[in-house]
DNA sequence: TGGTTAGATGAAGAGAGCCTCAGGTCAGGA
DNA sequence: TCCTGACCTGAGGCTCTCTTCATCTAACCA
């Protein structure tokens, strides 16, 4: 098993002043920036700091080394999915098995293809030891929301409800994942997400009576 | 977007004797060891060399730079998958549709489960920009083979059979990477191939008029 | 306005790993 | 047996990047 470092990854020091703060921002957009325009392998602290703005020093103020400032940006994209698809999984409590999952695929879909790009270039970080561990918990996250969400449905289901929100996180992590790094996911959106509804809507309809409770 | 470095990839020179070919071969698996017993960002190719019995020059004989080496053992692996795939793909021509996927995935989970810490270990290459572009073309490679073999089903398909092929792809692969990745994959092994078969069996059923031609 | 702390800077130290190459060893043919 | 070419070796040059820290600047407060 590889080991984990298990160096400090928070930040040094929290932002105080409205500047700092301002700085941790650019960082950590300027690290999705340079992973988009030259690639995980080339990828220095250097040019980070370089196109955020600062000096290499003030980088090291609020991450204490290169692995937290990628796994810094990591946390920050899949934060965002994650509490979409929350607010998702809540606000569709109680409704039809079928429209849950339609409203589900919509918005991880949407969100994933608003910053597409961005998805796509912090799937080099996700497979990284701790980017494994952070990709992780937050479909642990997920999987919890989606569970909350199934048992409030009308038509009973007739399994374990995390296996089954699993097998739906799966299915729709890798259709997804499959689409983008594709390289022209725009063309393949619609039809992909149409299909994708119908293959959570097949598998929900044979896992669960069918009959209102 | 990130500039493929585009070095040569092939070996330098061909194994002619037999030690040669055999010292390709120990090269390849010791960079499967190294990368699982600590991880990829402490591979060298020092330490991938001792671990195979060789100097490090011996290894540069036969790949041209780290990057090729690991390639190298990433599309060995996808390869070996592939091949089962397609055979499989080949041997279920004519079946229904429920016989077919079942074969299929229990193949390809299977093949990834005989060596799953190998391809644990190889995920984090398959990430990088040239690895990317591997697994994509297996990925292409499967889809013909599934295409081939549905469309030799009784029940004519109501879609396009690359799309639906597309979808059951990456529904396999995003379940079988989120069982591998969550570190106990045995335990839930067989309950989760057979919620992943009632999936994709559900969705084919949604996909055919479920009439024989 | 002056003192104090937060924040920013970037040259340079330190270390690590990729890859080469000059010189060795081994296998098979003449 | 000896020769030729395939194959192997591994110390070290070279390069690159991470990270530090002494120093400077800006913001806040009394």
């Amino acid at each position: 098993m590889p080991q984990s470092a298990q160096v400090p990854l928070e930040p040094r020091k929290s932002p105080v002043q409205a500047r700092s703060a301002a700085s941790v921002d650019a960082i950590l957009e300027a690290t999705v920036q340079v992973l988009l325009s030259v690639g995980k392998e080339r990828l220095t602290t250097t040019r980070v700091a370089r196109r955020a703005g600062v000096s290499v020093g003030t980088l090291y103020q609020y991450f204490p080394n290169k692995s937290a400032l990628l796994q810094g940006a990591l946390k920050r994209h899949l934060d965002r999915v994650a509490e979409v698809l929350e607010a998702v999984c809540l606000e569709q409590r109680g409704q039809p098995l079928t429209q849950m999952v339609t409203a589900v695929i919509t918005a991880f879909l949407n969100a994933k293809m608003r910053d597409a790009k961005e998805s796509v270039a912090l799937y080099s970080v996700s497979s990284d030891v701790d980017g494994v561990r952070i990709a992780q918990q937050m479909g642990t996250r997920c999987n919890q929301a989606m569970v909350a969400m199934l048992q409030t449905a009308h038509q009973p289901l007739t399994k374990d409800p995390k296996i089954v929100a699993s097998l739906l996180q799966g299915a729709i992590a890798g259709v997804s994942r499959r689409m983008l790094e594709s390289g022209a996911p725009e063309q393949h959106f619609d039809e992909l997400k149409r299909e994708l509804i119908v293959l959570a809507c097949a598998y929900l309809k044979e896992c669960s009576t069918g009959e209102p409770k």
